[in-house]
DNA sequence: AGCACGCCGACT
DNA sequence: GTCGGCGTGCTC
C-alpha cells in the first residue's frame, strides 16, 4: 500500500492523499496518527483513514513525514461512527476528528521566528521594525501571535518578511502541544544503607547536620518504619519536602551522600485521590428491583429501554446494578450525563462503587487528563465504566456492553456550535448498534421524541412511579401574578404567597431554591432619556452587564466594553441597569430577608473550576439558606433540607416562540419541583404565572406526564413537527446583507422546486448578525418516512448549485440536522 | 479553517 | 512613492 488517505483537521469535505515512504510499506493501518505537511508550510497531525495503491493523477502527492503511533489510536469502530456522523450531520470528517480527539492528541505546527545572533544592521530601519527586532533579540525566538500582541499590529507579516530578507531572523515550523506523561520524583533508601549497621553509621555521620538528620528521620517515618524502608519503599519527594521547612537542600545533600536515591516515574494524573473502600452494591427496593427486571427484559428483546422514573425515584441505583452486571460479564459501560448534572455528588457515588474501574470524562478536566482517560481505555487498562458528557461518545471503547443516557431529554446533549452539530443521545444509539450494547435512556420527563418511540414499540418503557424512601411528591401552589399585580401586592418579583412561604421555611431552618430562567432577560443597560441600549459592534444583540468585572459583554462573540457613565447617543448621564436576571433576584431577596445567606448559581458564578462545586457543597452543608439559580439548579442535585422551591416566572418559558417551548417548560418545572421535599416531609413548590389556567401548568401540578404527552403529540402531528417530521436548518451567512438575502432567496427557490411546501423561509433568525455576518435561515421539514440520506443529498445539490454561482460563492451555508 | 498573494486606498 | 487592509484562491 503506497498511498494513504488522511483525515486532517480542516473543514473541507474530502480526505487528502499522501505517499507512504518506502520504509513504512506494510506497517501502517487505518487509525494511526501521522504528521504531514499541509499547504505552504503547516505541519499537521492527521489520521490514516484508508491505505491503497491508486496513484492520484491530478496532483503530485507529498510524503508522510512521520508516524506518531505504533498502533492505531482510533479504532475501526470509531472510524465507522465518524463516517456515520459526517454523513448524518452533513459535516466533514475533519470536523469530526477535531471534536473526537482531546487536543493533546492533535498536533499542529506553529511558526517560530528566531533571532539571528550574527546579524548586524547596515542601515537604519523603521522604528516599529527595530522594536520587533529588539523584542526578538531579547527573547531569542517568538511566535507570530506573540509579536502581534507585543507590537499592537493587526499583522506583522510585512515586517517579518523584511527581517527575513535582511537575514536578521529565521523562521521554523515547530510541532507543539503534544501530551506528555506526568512524572514525579520518588525517594527510597540507598542500597548502601539498607542494613542496620550502615544505617546507624549514616545517622552518626549526620550528627553535625541536624537538618539532614531531621529529614532522614521524617523519611523513615513516612515509609512506615525502618524495616519498610529497608525493603526499598518509596516516598514522594515533594511530600517529604513539605513535611519540614526548607528541607529541599537537606534532601539533596542526603542524595549526594548516597543515603537516599531518587527516581523519576510516570504517574497517572487521574489517580489523585486514594480509592476508598469499594462499596457493595446496595439492595434495591421492590419497585426498583422490578424496574430492573423489566429493563433486562427489554434488553433481551434488543430494544433500547426508556426508564421513566419520577425525580428521586432512585434511578441511579438501578444504573449501578446494570453497570455492575456489565462489568461482571467483562464488558464496558458508558454512562452519559449532561454537563451540568455531572456533579461531585454523582461522581463520588460511582467512585465508591467502582473505584479505579471508573473513568470520568468532563470538560472541566484538563486536556492532559482527558488524554489519559482516552489512553487508559484504548490500552484496556483499568477503566470499565466511563461517566462522561456528550463528547465521551468519541472514546475508544472495545467491548461496550451497556450505554446509559441519563436525563435523556436534556438539550445540552446536542452540540450547537461548531460542527459536528451532533446529538450525543442519537450518536450513542448508533454506537450501541455497532457494539450490540444494551441502551438505557433515563429521565423523569422524557422528550416527546423518545416517548413516541415507546408508543411505536421502538423502545421498551419501564416506569418508576414512587419516590425513594417514602418521599412524597411536592405540593404545587400556583400563584396568579397578574391578579397580585392588579392588587398592587407584588413586591418586585415576589408574590405575597411566595414571601410568606420563604419566611416560614427560613424560620424552620429549612432551605429555599428560587428558579429564574433568565433566557433573553440577562441584565443590560438602557438610557432613560433616549432609550439607547449598548449593543455589540459585531452582532445584533444587546451587551450583557457583568457586575463582578463591571463590564458589558457580548454572549455571542465575547466582545467586551467598559461601562460608560453617559449615554453614547444623547450624552445624558442616565444609563440604567435593566433586566430580570438571577443577580437582580439575589439582590432583591437579600433586601427582603437581610438575615438570610444567599447563594447564586448561574453561568457567571460557575464558570471557574471550583465555583460550581463550592456553591453546591456550601448549600448542602447549610451555609446558605436560599439558592437563586438558572436551570442549573434543576439538574440531578439532591439536597436534604430544601422544603420550598419557587419558580419566579413561568410565563417567560411558556411564551417562547418555539414549538418545543411547552415541552421545555414542562420539563423545567417538573425537574425543579423535584428538588423540593425530604424524607418523610412533603415539600412545597410555588409557581408564579400570569396564566394559572395554562394547560402545561395544570399538567405540572397534577404531575401528569401522559396527559401532557398526549396533548403535545397531537399538536406535533397537526403542525408537521418532530417526531412526525424531521427538521434541517440551513443558515446562510455573509458580511454583506444583500448578498446574504439574495443567496438565501435563490437557495430557497431551488429547494422549493424539489421539496415544495416542505421549505419554510428564508427568515431572519432572532439574532440576525453574528461577528459581522448577516444571517438568514431556511427550514426544511420532511416526512419521517422519507429517506434522510436521499433528502440530504438533494439539499447538498441545491447548496452546491447556489455556491457555484459567481455572485455568492463566498457565502457560508451552515447545516444543522435535527436542530433544537 | 488558515494562510499567502496581490490589488488598491491612505498617508509621508 | 510605500504601508497595510482585505478580498480571493488553495490546501493532497
Amino acid at each position: 500500500m503506497r498511498y494513504a488517505d488522511i483525515v486532517l483537521p480542516v473543514p473541507l469535505p474530502k480526505l487528502f492523499t499522501y505517499e507512504v515512504p518506502n520504509e513504512y510499506h506494510g506497517t501502517l493501518a487505518a487509525g494511526q496518527r501521522v504528521v504531514v505537511s499541509f499547504g505552504k508550510k503547516k505541519l499537521l497531525s492527521g489520521i490514516i483513514f484508508s491505505l491503497h495503491n491508486n496513484k492520484p493523477e491530478a496532483y503530485e502527492t507529498k510524503p508522510i513525514i512521520s508516524i506518531l503511533d505504533d498502533k492505531p489510536i482510533v479504532t475501526l469502530s470509531q472510524l465507522k461512527v465518524w463516517e456515520w456522523m459526517a454523513d448524518y450531520y452533513q459535516c466533514t470528517l475533519g470536523e469530526v476528528y477535531k471534536a473526537a480527539l482531546p487536543s493533546g492528541l492533535k498536533l499542529e505546527s506553529e511558526t517560530r521566528i528566531f533571532y539571528n545572533d550574527e546579524f548586524e544592521a547596515e542601515t537604519e530601519m523603521p522604528e516599529k521594525t527595530q522594536q520587533i527586532l529588539d523584542f526578538l533579540a531579547a527573547k531569542k525566538y517568538s511566535t507570530i501571535s506573540e509579536i502581534n500582541q507585543f507590537s499592537g499590529l493587526k499583522s506583522c507579516h510585512h515586517i517579518i518578511k523584511q527581517l527575513i530578507e535582511l537575514d536578521a531572523v529565521v523562521v521554523n515550523e515547530q510541532l507543539k502541544g503534544s501530551w506528555r506523561p506526568k512524572t514525579e520524583v520518588f525517594l527510597s533508601l540507598h542500597n548502601n544503607v539498607r542494613n542496620e549497621n550502615s544505617l546507624r553509621d549514616a545517622f552518626d555521620s549526620l550528627s553535625r547536620a541536624p537538618k539532614q538528620l531531621e529529614v532522614l528521620m521524617l523519611f523513615l517515618q513516612s515509609t512506615g518504619g525502618v524495616s519498610e524502608a529497608m525493603t526499598g519503599k518509596e516516598v514522594l519527594k515533594k511530600e517529604l519536602a513539605s513535611k519540614a521547612v526548607n528541607s529541599s537542600t537537606a534532601i539533596n545533600e542526603l542524595i549526594k551522600k548516597e543515603m537516599l536515591v531518587q527516581v523519576k516515574r510516570n504517574v497517572d494524573r487521574l489517580l489523585t485521590s486514594k480509592i476508598e473502600n469499594v462499596q457493595k452494591v446496595k439492595t434495591l427496593s421492590p419497585e426498583q428491583d422490578s424496574a430492573l427486571q423489566e429493563t433486562l427484559k427489554g434488553f433481551d428483546e434488543n430494544l433500547p429501554v426508556l426508564l421513566h422514573g419520577v425525580t428521586s425515584s432512585g434511578k441511579t441505583e438501578i444504573y449501578i446494578h446494570l453497570i455492575d452486571q456489565a462489568i461482571k460479564k467483562g464488558q464496558q459501560a458508558l454512562y452519559l450525563l449532561p454537563e451540568i448534572a455531572l456533579t461531585t455528588q454523582i461522581t463520588n457515588r460511582l467512585k465508591a462503587h467502582f473505584g479505579e474501574k471508573l473513568g470520568i470524562y468532563h470538560s472541566k478536566f484538563s486536556d492532559d487528563q482527558r488524554v489519559e482517560v482516552y489512553n487508559n481505555l484504548l490500552n484496556n487498562k483499568s477503566y470499565r465504566v466511563i461517566l462522561g458528557v456528550r463528547s465521551s461518545v468519541f472514546l475508544p471503547f472495545s467491548n461496550l456492553g451497556l450505554i446509559i443516557i441519563d436525563e435523556e431529554h436534556e438539550n445540552s446533549f446536542k452540540q450547537f456550535d461548531p460542527a459536528p452539530r451532533y446529538h450525543a443521545r442519537d450518536v450513542a444509539l448508533v454506537l450501541g448498534q455497532g457494539f450490540k450494547s444494551s441502551v438505557l435512556l433515563g429521565t423523569a420527563t422524557p422528550s416527546i421524541e423518545s416517548y413516541y418511540n415507546v408508543q411505536n414499540n421502538k423502545y421498551r418503557l419501564v416506569e418508576l412511579t414512587t419516590r425513594f424512601e417514602g418521599m412524597m411528591m411536592p405540593e404545587i401552589i400556583v400563584v396568579n401574578t397578574r391578579e397580585a399585580q392588579r392588587k398592587k401586592m407584588m413586591q418586585s418579583h415576589f408574590s405575597p404567597q411566595l414571601l410568606e412561604h420563604i419566611s416560614e421555611a427560613l424560620s424552620n431552618k429549612q432551605q429555599v431554591i428560587l428558579f429564574q430562567n433568565r433566557r433573553g432577560f440577562a441584565p443590560f443597560m438602557e438610557c432613560m432619556s433616549c432609550g439607547w441600549i449598548p449593543k455589540c459592534k459585531h452582532c445584533d444583540v444587546s451587551l450583557t452587564y457583568h457586575k463582578h468585572i463591571h463590564q458589558l459583554i457580548c454572549h455571542y462573540c465575547g466582545y467586551s466594553s467598559n461601562v460608560h457613565a453617559t449615554c453614547q447617543a444623547c450624552e445624558s448621564p442616565t444609563l440604567n441597569l435593566k433586566g430580570f436576571g438571577t443577580q437582580k433576584i439575589e439582590e432583591e431577596i437579600g433586601q427582603i430577608f437581610p438575615d438570610a445567606s444567599i447563594a447564586r448559581m448561574d453561568y457567571d458564578t460557575t464558570r471557574s473550576r471550583k465555583g460550581y462545586e463550592n456553591i453546591i457543597s456550601g448549600f448542602e452543608q447549610g451555609e446558605y439558606n436560599i439558592l437563586v439559580g438558572t436551570q442549573m439548579v434543576t439538574k440531578g442535585l439532591d439536597f436534604d433540607r430544601v422544603s420550598l422551591v419557587g419558580i419566579l416566572n413561568a410565563d417567560q418559558m411558556l411564551n417562547h416562540p418555539d414549538f418545543r417551548a411547552f415541552e421545555k417548560s414542562f420539563q423545567m418545572m417538573a425537574q425543579v419541583s423535584g428538588r423540593a421535599g425530604r424524607k418523610h416531609k412533603r415539600g412545597t413548590v410555588i409557581i408564579q404565572t400570569s396564566d394559572p389556567e395554562h394547560p402545561v401548568i395544570a399538567k405540572v401540578r397534577s404531575n401528569n406526564y401522559a396527559a401532557f404527552y398526549q396533548e403535545q403529540i397531537e399538536e406535533r402531528e397537526q403542525f408537521n413537527y418532530p417526531p412526525f417530521y424531521r427538521i434541517i436548518h440551513l443558515t446562510i451567512k455573509h458580511k454583506n446583507q444583500n448578498v446574504t438575502n439574495q443567496a438565501a432567496n435563490y437557495l430557497a427557490g431551488l429547494l422549493r422546486s424539489v421539496f415544495g411546501s416542505r421549505i419554510l423561509g428564508p427568515q431572519v433568525p432572532p439574532v440576525n448578525r453574528i461577528q459581522d455576518h448577516h444571517l438568514q435561515r431556511i427550514m426544511i421539514k420532511y416526512e419521517r418516512k422519507a429517506s434522510p440520506s436521499q433528502v440530504k443529498k438533494l439539499i447538498r445539490d441545491c447548496i452546491n448549485q447556489t455556491l457555484a454561482n459567481e455572485r455568492w460563492k463566498y457565502v457560508q451555508i451552515v447545516n444543522d440536522v435535527d436542530p433544537l
